[in-house]
DNA sequence: CCCTGATTCGC
DNA sequence: GCGAATCAGG
């Protein structure tokens, strides 16, 4: 494969978007994220986009650094959502706070949608289900954006409130889901018929 | 271990 | 110019 231009700008575009490298190999094909990495620095279009996260610069022997440091500064500090400092610092801690949990997450779906249908428990073996639960518990609650093609992505919770993330476990080869949800999601029909009623 | 981008250097 | 190997880090 080579860089043609159509391709190039498929490149462009997706970094731009801060697609990753691997990203756009995947969807390129015919490259390594390498080779994604190796062609936006030739092109010169490295650090992205107005982002003022700039890399120090990686590895580096000597101990001589040129650099002129004329650099206009990086600025931009992030705006927080203003967290409201507690207002005294108690000596003794008796409040408990009520539950951390998953704290700020935002509804991955806005409150009011029509929720997909969720698998109803009279057409899911007990067993098959017990485990479901269990590895609810153990889930490691990833977020939409922390889901990797090898990560499961069963939702769990409700989309509509801040308790909702994705399972998380490590995916059965070729599967979206680990090994229990699997199991949940793809059924023979037959099965899922003999179960019915 | 999974992933990210950065750099080097033989081709 | 290209990209695998390697590095540095999350």
């Amino acid at each position: 494969m080579s860089w043609t231009e159509e391709r190039v700008e498929t490149l462009k575009k997706m970094w731009a978007e801060g697609q990753s490298a691997s990203q756009i190999a995947k969807e390129l094909g015919g490259v390594t994220r390498n080779a994604v990495i190796g062609k936006v620095h030739r092109l010169g279009l490295s650090n992205r986009a107005g982002s003022a996260a700039a890399k120090p610069a990686a590895k580096e022997k000597p101990a001589a650094k040129p650099e002129p440091a004329a650099r206009p500064a990086p600025e931009a500090a992030q705006h927080r959502a203003t967290p409201a400092p507690e207002a005294a610092t108690e000596p003794s801690e008796i409040r408990r706070e009520p539950a951390p949990a998953p704290a700020l997450r935002k509804p991955v779906v806005p409150a009011g949608q029509p929720l997909p249908p969720q698998p109803s428990a009279n057409e899911i073996s007990p067993e098959t289900l017990a485990s479901a639960r269990e590895v609810e518990k153990n889930a490691k609650k990833l977020t939409l954006m922390e889901l990797t093609e090898r990560t499961c992505k069963w939702p769990i919770g409700d989309p509509a409130t801040e308790d909702f993330w994705f399972c998380g476990l490590p995916t059965q080869q070729g599967k979206p889901y680990c090994e229990t949800h699997v199991s949940v999601a793809f059924q023979p029909m037959s099965a899922r018929r003999d179960r019915k009623r």
